[in-house]
DNA sequence: AACCGATATGCTTAGAAAAGCATATCCAAA
DNA sequence: TTTGGATATGCTTTTCTAAGCATATCGGTT
């Protein structure tokens, strides 16, 4: 009785880098989807299950220091505020998924390679 | 006086599964080089600043979920015993970096074309 | 000017992961 | 058969991160 083979496979992350380090990975891209569904971090946060904080946090960092606002927030008004995902937000959104199409493509190739 | 353009770039993190989930990363991999260099288990973790708990848990893992064990290792006997990297974990290293170098040679070229 | 729901932010708490500690076990060599 | 240094493993402690709580602020709408 032979033992059976494993099947093993390739995994990865991939994220974009700002000149500070970690800019953007599925996570935050996630929640910008969330807030533009929502219309508000409060409510993208939830459905990520994500605490407002932290959700808030990450908009804070990324609009800081993306060149452009990827969020755009507004204070009072009708409900009370919210926000939304600016031009330059929905550019990001599709930067991130095409990288990550190509490395998900190259990571499939790859596991077919592998033998242990 | 124009805004500085950002210089953006991709990050990325590569490992390999086994059907259970994550099976070696670059981490584990490093570890095991310790250990081939230094002999033991101990000293490798030492080398690595990993706490020799940690590095033997690793080590175990490894070895139960992999067709073959990666690292041999001898009790008692001359220094007390120690431990070896075997052909099937020497293998493993370098498919690892196989695949990474892969990656890296993706994540560079995607690098080039963001635009954000 | 009162209201409302969301943003904004400090402070506390909880939970998970890593580190650290203690100790038992192993066995070839001397 | 004693030694020595490494493996083996349970248990405690530290550390770090994420979550949670509380509260102040904002400002268009009514």
């Amino acid at each position: 009785m032979k033992p059976v083979k494993k099947k093993y496979s390739v995994g990865f992350r991939v994220w974009i880098n700002e000149e500070e380090g970690h800019f953007m990975g599925l996570g935050r891209v996630r929640l910008l989807e969330q807030i533009k569904n929502t219309g508000s971090i409060t409510k993208g946060a939830k459905a990520m299950k994500m605490s407002y904080r932290q959700a808030w946090q990450m908009v804070e960092d990324m609009n800081q220091r993306s060149e452009k606002p990827l969020v755009e927030k507004t204070l009072g008004g009708k409900g009370g505020g919210g926000a939304t995902v600016t031009a330059a937000g929905e550019k990001a959104i599709k930067l991130f998924y095409t990288l990550e199409e190509k490395v998900i493509k190259l990571s499939k190739e790859l596991s077919k390679t592998i033998k242990l």
